[in-house]
DNA sequence: CCATAATTATACCGACCAGTATGTATAACT
DNA sequence: AGTTATACATACTGGTCGGTATAATTATGG
């Protein structure tokens, strides 16, 4: 199963449906994810998803603002937060992803990245989700880079927000075609490709 | 709508429903897409689409063997097929891509990388089908590094296939960041990252 | 002109889906 | 103890879906 973060949820039976959601969601995508096996996963009824939330839409929504949003954030900026070099951060960051990475997240491909592909153009609620998680991404890479132009660990001519965003596209990129490919080997080598943009990133 | 390529389907019936099923395919993806809006679109009834397609499942399949593969090939490969400078003939195409992209072709994003996130997983037959796509186009796009390597504008030091794979997936992320953002802004940015990219790949 | 096949139209089926109406058990408060 | 609100459980509904059986039409070849 896919990491998970999000201790603020404290309801137990909620947080075991939103866990369980996120699976489906994860495997299925969110139109073909069915309310019955979330139920039959999470072991809960019918009546007690519709205690909890009042339609499947803001079930998903749910997912996005307090599952994956707080594993974007745990895994991609925390570790930024007190980094001396912003290069080498990256570096090791998007080293780590592939090698923490079990064969199902290489299988099954970025969650958020998964919900933008499917929900973007049919629904606004998601889009907007989507696009919040991804702007604090960018802008949390954005922000290193920066820290590191002022500390002249990065080369001053670079647009930080331009690069930062080029760097989550291209993550979710290689993702993506390590998923189709079914291929770890697919994944490591486009990472490497990605890590040697970051170093025409110096100065 | 996005363009399209496909001469080799002569029968108009077929054709008309393999357009319309793109269409809705794009817009909705496979598993959403229903048949009644394809139908009617198509202008032809439920018994014309399984007389000449077993099942969604196999009209889905036609789309990206007939329509998708076609397109790809023309829009990124056939330009490349009489090149001089490689870099500067993908760094035009790229930039190509962005200008002539209409406002839906951002909205929508890119229909292989779509039925890439949603089918791979749960279908085999999807699944390779758009992976053969994908090694067709990161095959063309190395095919060109590796000319250009023999005739000396390219860094030899530099794996043409991972290189290729690499700009493959950059595309695809670029691509769906801009379509969650609906913002060509974002598109222009991280393609202008990825032409910075291409730079480096010279000697 | 007829026979035969190819193609298209219509009506219908069972399965599944999200959502709801209603009932029940438990806890909290007065 | 009695009342009320919370937290579930069960059974059901209307609607949509992909798919099919069959009829009608059109094209083809002798």
């Amino acid at each position: 199963m896919c990491i998970l973060v999000g201790m603020s949820i404290t309801n137990p039976t909620r947080r075991k449906i939103l866990e369980s959601a996120f699976h489906e969601i994860h495997r299925n995508g969110f139109q073909a994810a069915s309310l019955s096996p979330i139920l039959e996963r999470a072991r809960v009824t019918k009546g007690a998803l519709y205690h909890h939330f009042p339609s499947k839409q803001s079930l998903g929504y749910a997912v996005v603002d307090e599952l994956i949003k707080a594993t974007v954030l745990e895994i991609w900026l925390r570790p930024l937060e007190a980094c001396i070099d912003p290069i080498d951060s990256l570096k090791r960051l998007i080293g780590n992803a592939g090698k923490k990475s079990s064969k199902e997240d290489v299988f099954l491909g970025c969650p958020l990245n998964n919900l933008c592909q499917e929900m973007s153009p049919i629904d606004e609620g998601f889009r907007q989700r989507v696009n919040q998680i991804y702007e604090l991404w960018c802008e949390g890479f954005a922000r290193v880079l920066r820290s590191g132009q002022a500390s002249g660990k990065v080369n001053p001519k670079i647009d930080p927000m331009g690069s930062a965003t080029f760097i989550v596209a291209a993550l979710a990129g290689c993702r993506s075609l390590a998923k189709n490919a079914q291929s770890r080997d697919v994944l490591n080598a486009c990472g490497q490709n990605l890590i040697l943009y970051l170093d025409t990133l110096q100065p």
